[in-house]
DNA sequence: CTGTTAGCGCGTTCAG
DNA sequence: CTGAACGCGCTAACAG
């Protein structure tokens, strides 16, 4: 009766922390303050060793349930995007799932669902992860996360207009784009084309802004500009609007690597070679700008860094700080699709 | 006093099913069965339908964490992946999210990242979403997912030979293979080229040797091979090994979408034009299919569908069922890509 | 047909 | 320095 933790092996659940207590011969207690990290001072060491040691031996990890509705906490964050087929969004998860998990946190996405973004559960068990420390939202307003409760939120990719509300998260897409008309009119190009993403977030307007004003600041620069949804066969409709122009554009700087490939289609279907005809930028450096032929010059985002400092954030605002707007670099990278312009 | 839940404002915090109770002045084991929804003969409709408004008007959403610990069970399941970074696997994810949520359950992903496949945390509260009711594995082999303890498995995409120890889910990929080397065959092709991918995994293999079998069945059909990783780059350097044959295929037959992206490269680096020179078909269309140009023929993999039945499956299982095997069907998506071999 | 009670596993008092 | 006792919110036995 008194050989607690020994012999009883036809259990093979899972420990408890009251058989970690009677297995070290200490109390239930005792076991949760050693492996809680506070027992400096209330615990001898040599106890302390000793209850890690059978924690360990035994295998035992703490009951997340039981530890949650203990603390009315839940060690667990969401990630809202706008849609999850994008590959952008991969790179964000990583990020932000890398830094949770070194502090002992889970990061679920919503939506489960690219056709109804924001479908409430019907019933009140639909939605199971509604029990949630905070939010990291991404690519939106903070008007989008309506029904979302009152839980700490950081906005990501939402632009620094937020930022009274929320702590903010953000590339410099400014500078991307500055660098990107510069590199082109290091080129010699002066006729620029806009293909711009037709979609209302902070990013695409901003790059949008920072085309204008980079092309207004070129000497005899001219901008035309041509709107699209992110997918190749808008992205090459628009491009030939553009290309179908009587003073058509020797440079088309895109929103999106993927516009890009429309642009690259529209080209080909006229004949143009690039980057000897036409010189073309995308936006983001996916996959796929690898992928085109020839290699597509862009911008890179720091995506996975986006997810990482945004987890950052929300933890440092779940620790009752005040997260500091941040804004990440960005880098040009220069590949085949741009060159100086024809003669 | 006897007011319960009016002019009690001032505390904002969630209901509980105690509050729902007092408020609708029933206990709170009839709250639990009514929400339940087993309340039929064991409560009175009256009753049932005052506890349901009662809830509805003050909002009440059972605590998650109390519920799980009560009941032993997460209503979470893990789906774990070989790589994050693949165009894919976000359709796999959605369609499981998607059939989760319907039953109320929450998906969650693993691993968080690429970097290291299976590091199992540190420290106990590295991992904290290891309370979990089920596994769905996808593109990996059952001794892959040693360290997730003994929750049940069902196997996505990894082929039959599991199908003893856990219920799978597949696509019929040998149909698919087969339909595209038909496609090419109708078409005039003999001599065949396949650029493998290099990865061990299940589909891979499956693709393989089909391709064989199917090109054996062709009269006069010769086939020649070559492996590369799944990059832009290594399908490149394989496709121009294949393109340097003295008796160069008249068609490319890719493992993968990105592949065939490489495959592009080498033929216009060689002045091959597709595809009046040469044919090439990818693997799985995803996005890259349609932005590559010509548009690449390939077959369609039902991703997202993948990942309802792989829920549907656990949720069998969890339910004592013994789920039967199935495997998707798939369809090719006949392109620009492919026309008759050169005369 | 409804209310009372016990206990899931944990972290945190409060006695000793 | 350690152990016993309590309660987080919920569900499932058992009483009434």
């Amino acid at each position: 009766m008194s050989e607690a933790g020994a012999g009883t092996g036809a259990r093979s659940a899972r420990p408890t922390s009251r058989d970690v207590a009677q297995a070290a011969g200490v109390s239930q207690s005792t076991v949760s303050l050693v492996l809680g990290g506070k027992w400096t001072g209330r615990v001898s060491p040599a106890t302390a060793r000793a209850v890690e040691e059978t924690a360990e031996r035994l295998g035992y990890r703490p009951n997340a349930a039981a530890r949650n509705l203990r603390l009315g906490t839940t060690r667990t964050v969401l990630l809202v995007i706008p849609t999850i087929t994008s590959p952008f969004f991969g790179p964000v998860y990583i990020g932000a799932a890398r830094v949770a998990a070194r502090h002992g946190f889970g990061v679920v996405v919503y939506p489960p669902d690219d056709a109804r973004p924001a479908t409430p559960g019907a019933s009140p068990f639909a939605v199971p992860r509604e029990a949630i420390d905070g939010i990291m939202a991404s690519s939106m307003t903070l008007d989008a996360l309506r029904g979302f409760g009152r839980a700490p939120v950081v906005m990501l990719d939402s632009g620094p207009a937020a930022a009274g509300t929320a702590p903010t998260v953000d590339f410099a897409v400014e500078d991307g784009m500055r660098a990107v008309v510069a590199h082109l009119a290091g080129l010699g190009h002066r006729r620029f084309g806009h293909l711009a993403a037709a979609v209302d977030e902070w990013t695409f307007r901003a790059r949008g802004g920072a085309v204008a004003r980079a092309v207004h600041d070129v000497p005899g620069g001219t901008l035309t500009r041509a709107a699209g949804a992110i997918d190749v066969r808008s992205a090459k409709e628009a491009a030939e609007r553009l290309l179908g122009l009587p003073d058509r554009p020797t440079a088309l700087v895109c929103d999106d690597d993927l516009m890009a490939a429309g642009v690259y289609k529209a080209a080909r279907a006229r004949g143009l070679e690039i980057p000897g005809d036409l010189s073309v930028t995308g936006f983001d450096d996916v996959e796929i700008a690898r992928a085109l032929e020839p290699e597509l010059t862009t911008v890179r985002l720091p995506a996975q860094e986006l997810g990482e400092q945004g987890m950052l954030a929300l933890l440092e605002l779940l620790g009752g700080g005040r997260p500091e707007p941040r804004a990440l670099p960005v880098e040009l990278v220069v590949r085949a699709s741009t060159a100086p312009p024809p003669a």
